[in-house]
DNA sequence: TCACCTAAGTTCAGTTTCTGGACGAACCAT
DNA sequence: ATGGTTCGTCCAGAAACTGAACTTAGGTGA
């Protein structure tokens, strides 16, 4: 299987990872959610190679996870910025974190901190059952065949 | 830059990428929460090279998200099971399940359901506060630097 | 006017990675 | 002894990625 055709599996997964699920994606998304909005503000931070960033936000705009919208005229400048779909990714882009944040933290502690306006607090993300409130695991779900399924 | 050097960023998003930021990768997870354990089927499933399953499967497992453990002599076979750090990731894959069933699915609807084992509803995960337990969405967050930042 | 700068790409040769298919090892069943 | 199962390895060709130079379109300073 080549990866362009995981957006035609019956799984959401397969077509969240075809849009989403290369290293340099991610990392462009990360960013994105920190307020870069430029090409050469990815491109610099990112350190590679503009061939990638370039095909990388052709492909987020094309989906419809960036808008490419003009800052200025004479010359045309653009600027990426998120839409609404693209800010849906935020939960993905969190749990990202907190995982890294879990494992792989160093003494000192996570090095970025999350603090949530509403209440003021650093916090952490949880993920919750959309039903019941409840914190849910892995071992609490049961999964089944959905009305989508080819 | 190269993606091994991801690991060495001080970004957890960029540690986390390193290991499990791959198209295969995440489609091998997806497959290990549906309780998919052997190579075999691994390889049947996902339907690519041999030589990338190997080596992811030796890469999950070299970070402690897969355990490889024997479930037969004569001969050894093993088995990869996802580790407690394995099942820590069930947050990042329900986020992207989610995403992709917000944005991808059909008229028909999810391709899965989930069902939450404690109060018997099918749900979808939602993002909360660990400290207010308010659901959280990216604009209601200030991102600042933490004490692990370089 | 001339030289230099910025932002956003494009182009290209060389390197790395991925693919599909064959092959191997170690055992079991008939 | 022939074939099947499971878990890999090996290899040539194809695809993707890299780094560096180049382009476009206009702006800046002297």
């Amino acid at each position: 299987m080549k990866w362009e055709d995981l957006a035609d599996q019956p799984c959401s997964i397969a077509r969240s990872v075809a849009v989403i699920g290369d290293r340099w994606t991610l990392m462009i998304l990360r960013d994105a959610f920190l307020g870069v909005r430029r090409f050469e503000a990815f491109q610099t931070r990112l350190g590679i190679s503009r061939t990638i960033i370039t095909e990388r936000l052709k492909l987020l705009v094309a989906e419809g996870v960036l808008a490419k919208v003009p800052y200025q005229d004479r010359p045309v400048r653009h600027e990426y910025r998120l839409t609404e779909k693209g800010l849906d990714l935020y939960p993905v882009v969190m749990a990202i974190v907190n995982w890294g944040d879990r494992h792989y933290a160093g003494e000192a502690g996570a090095p970025l901190l999350h603090r949530h306006k509403a209440c003021g607090c650093d916090f952490h993300p949880v993920m919750t059952c959309s039903e019941c409130h409840a914190p849910v695991s892995a071992r609490e779900v049961e999964t089944r065949v959905g009305p989508g399924a080819a």
